[in-house]
DNA sequence: CTGAAAGCGCTAACAC
DNA sequence: GTGTTAGCGCTTTCAG
């Protein structure tokens, strides 16, 4: 009744096959110099004649070594397709790992059950783990990285432990760097919609909003804390609208957000950029298609997963890599601002 | 310089300190019945303090099998991202797999390396895997199935092979629905934008449009191939309006390209419903947000990821399965038809 | 119920 | 260059 699964030709019916040796065999699978040309020929033909292919468990068994690594999104499924920056993320990294031996496995992190995901980890199936968006809450990872190479990717909570690995943008630059520019077009009551604030990402943009106001001598006209969903954006633009609160400028810790800002404020009758001058952060679909086109500071989330993927590497080959590493980003100017 | 991995205990450092033997522990953790209560505690309190995990290359060697299932999509990132009914199938499969022992791991194939991935299945990584939307080009996992567990997500092609475990709606029959729908509003002049002529559901698609055109004496307007993006809908459509060609009905394989194409016709100052009656398949963001709304077939992706998943974790445990699983589908009424 | 011992398939010294 | 020989960490008969 089972599952009749071939078995798989092992390494030791290769060397038979070819008349060589088990460890000739695994020199030429490992692409080791030192075989001579015809045994290699041979254990060749042998592999190809047997379809042969290494067994991972053995293998990673005998050298202590997996060739995978994890990209783990401690994310709900749903949130996770639908923020384009993960997207992208995943993207840059599974692209840089193509040209490498390593092979990417997604880890959603499963609600039920937590602990699944750190047992993963820790079970030796990778040699190292990318941690994106990690609430503060999350200290399981952090504390994974005395067992594992870890490389934490951007909107990561801020930390002052050392060994933590990070890739991410300047949040508090970038903020500062959209809030100016309301600033600079003679706005004076501008209200900020930030992000959870167990993320250290969303605090950054917090805290560089508010210094970019307090450099030029203004306060916040309010501050609105949200998910980085798109529906809660609008949801508390109504409600900023509906309390009366008079603004002219308003800096969006994400564009998804800002893209539901801009319904509710349309919505209103509001006109953008005369009534409510508005900029954010994410240079994606939600930016470039909001209505009036976001201004905004792009990351380059693509190029932010390669980097953390090529990091990750460096440190599982043992190479030394700064901790923190900083990208750049772009200010993009559009129409909302 | 190396990256000084923190040994994890191992089963032996555990047996030690319960003060009992390595089999023992292994029972424990494996939760057999026949451990006296007082050393399954002693066994269970060590693996606390020492905060012990189970090396999986190693158990999977010694038992072989993985507890790991793939979820292959043969398609690049992009495209992955970009169309939700990957995402809701993913969404499925994970979330039935959190209540098992499973692990998911999500294969994205390199463009590069096509190898790779095949490799990597295997080599012995996973006990089986779902493979969502090959095209016909990709026999390669048609192959596979005689090594490996495997089950074909929707949107596969038609095959006479047996041993081909499927999971899919009846998509000649849901064509037909939708199509009806436009008949029975009395259009006879009545296109359709099909998918890719490579994917079996495209096939079944436009082979149930032309059924329903047949059964009531009319013959497609225009059949038109496109590559189930919406710019692909959106650039056909013009085309075809272009063209000239004079329609009052229209039938589209997927909601994205509907999308595509009702913005198409709406640049053209074309009327929806009032002058072209328009349906589709697939009940997504893109049914929803279009405007009007798309009259559509519903699949329902998320239960699809969870049956593949099912069926798929029968068939590792041998147990038997039938070959096809037909999905129930729902005719959504909503404006543009 | 528990322990001893024999591997799972591969790699890595170490000799030859 | 190549073969021999130990294991990697765990499960699993097989005795007891």
């Amino acid at each position: 009744m089972s599952e009749a699964r071939k078995q798989q030709p092992t390494l030791e019916l290769v060397a038979e096959r070819a008349g060589v040796s088990r460890a000739t065999v695994s020199r030429v699978v490992n692409g080791s110099e030192k075989v001579k040309p015809e045994a290699m020929r041979a254990v060749e033909q042998a592999i190809r004649e047997l379809n042969y292919v290494p067994n991972r468990a053995a293998r990673s068994l005998a050298q202590g070594r997996t060739n995978a690594i994890a990209l783990v999104v401690p994310e709900n499924t749903a949130k996770f397709f639908a923020d384009p920056y993960f997207a992208k993320v995943v993207q840059g990294a599974a692209q840089y790992l193509a040209d490498t031996e390593f092979m990417l496995s997604l880890l959603l992190s499963t609600e039920s059950d937590p602990g699944k995901t750190t047992r993963y980890l820790r079970g030796g199936n990778v040699d190292g783990a990318l941690v994106l968006s990690h609430h503060s809450a999350d200290r399981s990872y952090a504390d994974l990285g005395g067992q594992l190479p870890l490389v934490f990717g951007g909107r990561t909570m801020s930390t002052d432990q050392n060994e933590i690995y990070v890739v991410d943008i300047d949040n508090i630059a970038a903020a500062k760097q959209a809030t100016n520019v309301i600033i600079d077009r003679g706005r004076r009551h501008i209200a900020t919609i930030a992000g959870p604030q167990d993320m250290g990402a969303s605090l950054d943009r917090l805290t560089g909003f508010t210094q970019a106001l307090a450099e030029s001598g203004l306060e916040p006209a309010a501050v609105l804390e949200s998910d980085f969903t798109p529906d809660s954006g609008h949801h508390l633009m109504s409600q900023l609208i509906e309390s009366g609160a008079d603004i002219d400028g308003l800096f969006v810790a994400s564009a998804q957000m800002a893209f539901g800002a801009l319904q509710a404020m349309a919505g209103a009758g509001l006109n953008i950029p005369q009534d409510v001058s508005v900029t954010t952060v994410d240079d994606d679909a939600f930016a470039r298609n909001a209505v009036p086109p976001l201004t905004t500071i792009a990351q380059h989330p693509e190029r932010q997963g390669a980097v953390m993927a090529e990091i990750l590497i460096k440190r599982i080959n043992g190479e030394s890599v700064p901790e923190w590493s900083i990208m750049d980003t772009e200010l993009i100017l559009r129409a909302s601002h």
